[in-house]
DNA sequence: CTGTTAGCGCGTTCAC
DNA sequence: GTGAACGCGCTAACAG
């Protein structure tokens, strides 16, 4: 049933080496013999193993990539930028998600070291010490996206979340806004949660504006429930700010919709401004200023960097920082005084 | 530097047959020698190869899954229900991104194979007939996802597209609308294009409504633009239809954009139903009228089909069909007379 | 219980 | 040019 170079040699009267130089044309064959092995070849429809061809190469040509989750367009832009590369280089990727729980991202470490990956991209919300140390002596070439991983000879592929924030923060406060307050993601996610909420934090300060307490809401996660119920919390104070800057599109939408739900115009009332610039941003109405950055060209970067260790360049020891920008749309308008 | 299983029988005194057995727990061991591997593998920081292994048991543990791209909720949606059943049975995926060209959908089921994949889930917008004949002959189990495939013994999760679209077009009917349009997706994607628009049509001559060729138009895609100028294409009728049907929710989206800037309501000049019920269909105002079914879903029963196939029950020749439902919503009323 | 041996399917030395 | 033989790292008989 199962056909291997044996079958092939056989058939073509050859013997198992020769079939395998015209296969991998790694020395010539007379055109005589190449004829009746490419012919016994056909006629068996021989195949070659790849596993047992990687055994001995001791290559496999594949990527681990291990992502919290893939229904969400940021990672899932992530995936298919990793794809788009790998795939002009050659290789092939195996795709696991975590969903954020540590102890399965070292456990899939683990698997895909027993695997034999060639190299490994890790888009983690967190990196605890543990991992970290797992990470160093992994004997992969691996690339970290998202979190800039210091202490470490993993490059990693990020944004300037903190820079992004303060700048979307301090956009708002250009226009004339002093009351300004933050829905968040959870503060445990690294670059999404804690860094934008720094900016944000460093951008009043910087400022010398306050930041009020009862106009921040750590949430709980990125869902447009999220923003729903941190919308929620901020009214809940005595009075509202008049600007809300929000750790990501689907919180602002969920800002938006709770706002509109108490009769309250954005921008009129409350301008909002998120982050992300996913495509709900351009589709939704008011359509959303927000702060753009592209997780297709990170998961770009991240895998041409993998390939570049591979190819001698052994831990490059650097954070790549990819460039943001401001979108204005029209979630935002100057504070009418 | 590369440690191996020789290595671990060495410092622990043992055969490597014995450290196999301890590892694998495939025969007993006496406690003594246990403890004494188990330090050895501690010490040596020990890791089996799986490449090695899935050689020799010829089991490699991997499902290969192809799909068109994945920045689109819908195969997103599909990878992350395939993830998760996937997982629960201990297996690993390969993802490879076919960009929907057949040609290298067929490569990739050649890789797959020589890859030694247990299982392939391919989700293809359409499948010629020399891609069935790879398929029959392929050697491996393998589901469909998207499309009925007859004649072959892959069988395929699918829904019914056909019924949905026809059920959307009957329910624009029933409000009352008599001047009913449609903006298709390409005809070559069998399920999204193809099956909806006949839906459509045979929808309308069930009720002995013509189907006015300048009220369709044919997309070159499923994304916003395209939504856009169909409903431009639609516009240029000498009447406008009362109501549209989409062939996903991002036509609808465009159509919707579209009207907006010619000054026109929805759903008071014209109503728009979409097809997928994505986030964005309860998000964008007005809130989305639309057909939903569940990818995840999909993912998740194509899974769990490959693991029966994989248990014994070869080649169930079944199109599994799963469900859909209507949502109303906001962006479809009454006819007003 | 444990060790020795024979492969898994293939690429790659060597001799010829 | 070509073939025989070895070994990649491991598991699965087979003996003992």
């Amino acid at each position: 049933m199962i056909v291997t170079i044996r079958d092939v040699a056989k058939r073509a009267g050859v013997s198992i080496a020769t079939v395998s130089r015209v296969l991998n044309k790694s020395k010539p064959v007379s055109d005589e013999l190449k004829k009746r092995i490419m012919d016994a070849v056909e006629e068996t429809g021989y195949l070659p193993n790849a596993v047992a061809r990687s055994m001995i190469q001791k290559r496999t040509g594949l990527f681990g990539v291990i992502i919290p989750e893939i229904f969400n367009p940021y990672f899932s832009g992530l995936v298919e930028g990793i794809e788009s590369v790998s795939k002009e280089f050659q290789y092939h990727l195996m795709l696991s998600v975590s969903e954020k729980d540590p102890e399965r991202e070292k456990e899939l470490l683990q698997i895909y070291r027993s695997r034999q990956m060639e190299g490994i991209i890790l888009a983690a919300a967190r990196l605890e010490e543990d991992q970290k140390e797992i990470l160093a002596r992994l004997g992969i070439p691996c690339v970290v996206i998202g979190q800039r991983v210091k202490g470490l000879k993993a490059p990693s592929v990020v944004i300037n979340n903190w820079k992004a924030a303060f700048e979307a923060t301090d956009y708002l406060i250009q226009l004339g806004h002093r009351r300004i307050g933050m829905i968040g993601g959870p503060f445990w996610d690294v670059a999404s949660g804690q860094e934008r909420y720094q900016g944000f934090r460093d951008a009043l300060a910087s400022r010398a504006l306050p930041c009020r307490e009862e106009w921040v809401s750590e949430g709980e996660g990125f869902l447009v429930e999220d923003g729903y119920k941190g919308m929620e919390i901020l009214h809940s104070a005595p009075e509202l700010p008049t600007a809300v800057f929000c750790a990501c599109d689907r919180i602002a939408v969920g800002a938006i919709r709770y706002l509109e739900g108490q009769g309250l115009q954005v921008p009129e009332d409350v301008s909002v401004i998120g982050f992300d610039d996913e495509e709900l941003a351009s589709i939704i109405h008011p359509r959303l200023t927000t702060i753009r950055h592209s997780p297709f060209e990170m998961g770009r970067r991240a895998a041409t960097l993998l390939t570049e260790m591979l190819h001698g360049n052994q831990s490059l020891q650097t954070a790549e920082t990819l460039e943001h920008s401001l979108i204005v749309r029209e979630s935002t308008i100057p504070l009418s005084s």
